[in-house]
RNA sequence: GGCGCGUUCGUCUAGUGGCUUAGGACACCGCCCUCUCAAGGCGGGGAUCACGGGUUCGAAUCCCGUACGCGCUACCA
């Protein structure tokens, strides 16, 4: 096994979309896979027909492709040792099953629920530190069995956990993890149904699949002692573990849909680009041990190991995630944000209007330090695309004085004298005005950026003024002296 | 309740026995730049390293307890 190309795996249950607390465990996975040259591979882990959800699959597929962790080997793209998709790979639990209870690590039980709901209640009454099964089909005759079974009697196969056995396994991340195996119950490894437990599917399935690395949540913990005993019942070696540090509500609370958004496919339509969730969620319990937090995918394959994974649980914070969101944004070229902007306005009431490239790049340029989200350069600068309708009620009084409306006259009147004006035309002519009126040019400057926009703040007013273009410009100016009343 | 895992600024974290008067980032505040808002630059407040014992010449770093938090405790994953 040493110096093999690793093998992980992320195995969701598909419950209808991707939570982002997977998305991490998946790119841990992803990353750790093509830093060491390894496979990583996607399998549905869907043995609970009672959570069945339609489409979930595919929901799944299209999340983890948006968010760029291509998979090597999964239910579409097949691999050497599909099917991917455990529910069907049913008649495979179940030979593996037959073979654990001929060596008597595993046995039929035909315990009714009411029993078992019963066994569990009088332990609870009996203050018994835990509730376990109580073994009482482990003694069942071999002839009892074959009558239960051509019976049809409903059964279920559990594992035959021994007493008193300390269970010990190694984490990539925790180093030595120690269990009593009176701790650990008689779990069920295939239900009544004849489907397999996560348990049981998930054993076999790695070892079938090869896999060297499992890279999990840390709600896996507990149960870990089952697979080990698992992986030693059929005399199989282990893969190495690595239980990740669990993502927070802001109260500290495993994350949860309660406290705010959780799925991947939330994330993305709210306008977060996949670079800065993928960066903001690698760093939610890992680090390079330097001092770095701007990250792209392939630079985190280059940096990621598992040794400097956390332990403890990171509280998902969306204001750094909005920060990193507009420092990918900022870093992006202008091209590709127009596509981006293009594709949002589609979903506008500006959808019928047929802006030029030249147009939108103009007012990518202008706003890019100051946007967090592309929807920004629609929502925090309408003016653009419509003139105002309304003006800043707070900030009339600022920037409109009672000599305004006469001063931006002035103004409005050089503006219309200029041809095919650029910003350095505007920039002088206001200079004119502002001396033939003796007053500075911020007197001019503020209320002519509050007709035009209606708003107090934006862009420098002589970028704002080219984009828009002259003949908007003095309309608008001419619309403000109707408009705006002091 | 039992078992397990964890605990450094509000949050994400650096730190693996002396380089630490505990560093960075986000957020917050101030200054600079400046036509506004941003971006950028500079600076500030903010962590008795959960607590208590040890080990050591020396501990955020090693050991033991305690507290607190979280996870698991299903024929769910």
């Amino acid at each position: 096994m040493i110096n093999e190309a690793p093998r992980v795996r992320f195995a969701p249950s598909p419950t209808g979309y991707l939570h982002v607390g997977g998305l991490r465990t998946a790119l841990y996975n992803y990353l750790f896979a093509k830093h060491n040259n390894g496979k990583f591979i996607l399998r549905i882990e869907d043995t609970d027909r009672n959570r069945y959800v339609e489409s979930a699959v595919d929901n799944l597929i299209k999340a983890l492709k948006w968010a760029g962790l291509q998979y090597d080997e999964g239910p579409d793209i097949g691999g050497i040792f599909e099917p991917y998709i455990q529910s069907q790979r049913l008649e495979i639990y179940k030979k593996h099953t037959d073979e654990l209870i001929a060596k008597g690590e595993a046995y039929y039980c035909f315990c009714t629920p009411e029993r078992l709901k019963n066994l569990k209640e009088e332990q609870e009454k009996k203050k018994l530190p835990q509730t376990k099964y109580d073994k009482h089909c482990l003694n069942l005759s071999t002839s009892e069995i074959e009558n239960n079974l051509s019976n049809k009697i409903p059964y279920v196969v559990r594992l035959n956990v021994l007493p008193d056995q300390k269970i010990i396994f190694c984490d990539a991340i925790r180093n030595r993890v120690e269990f009593d195996s009176n701790n650990v119950d008689d779990q069920v490894l295939i239900k009544s149904d004849g489907y397999p437990t996560y348990h049981l599917a998930n054993v076999v399935d790695d070892h079938l699949m090869k896999i060297t690395h499992v890279i999990r949540g840390e709600e896996w913990i507990s149960s870990t002692p089952k697979h080990v005993l698992l992986y030693d019942a059929f005399g199989w070696e282990r893969p190495t573990f690595a239980h990740l540090p669990l993502l927070l509500n802001p109260d500290r609370s495993k994350l949860s849909k309660r406290q705010g958004d959780v799925a991947v496919e939330e994330y993305r339509d709210k306008g977060y680009l996949k670079e800065a969730l993928i960066n903001f969620v690698a760093l939610l319990g890992w680090n390079a041990g330097d001092d770095r937090e701007f990250y792209y995918l392939n630079e985190l394959v280059e940096a990621f190991s598992l040794e400097r994974v956390n332990k403890s649980g990171a509280v998902f914070d969306i204001v750094k995630l909005n920060s990193l969101n507009a420092e990918h944004l900022r870093k992006k070229p202008n091209e590709e944000i127009l596509e981006m902007l293009r594709a949002r306005i589609q979903e506008t009431e500006f959808k019928i209007q047929n802006y030029s490239d030249e147009f939108l790049l103009m007012i990518i340029e202008a706003m890019k330090e100051r946007v967090s989200f592309v929807h920004e350069f629609i929502d925090n600068c309408k003016y653009f695309y419509e003139a105002p309708k309304e003006y800043e009620k707070k900030a009339i009084e600022k920037n409109w004085k009672p000599e305004t409306p006469m001063q931006l006259r002035k103004l409005r009147d050089a503006f219309s004298r200029l041809e095919n004006p650029t910003k350095e035309d505007y920039e002088h002519a206001l200079a004119k005005v502002s001396e033939e009126l003796v007053i500075v040019k911020g007197k001019l400057i503020h209320p002519l950026r509050f007709a035009v926009s209606g708003q107090s703040t934006g862009p420098g007013v002589f970028d704002l003024l080219f984009i828009l273009g002259k003949e908007e410009v003095i309309k608008r100016i001419d619309a403000a002296f109707e408009n705006i009343k002091n």
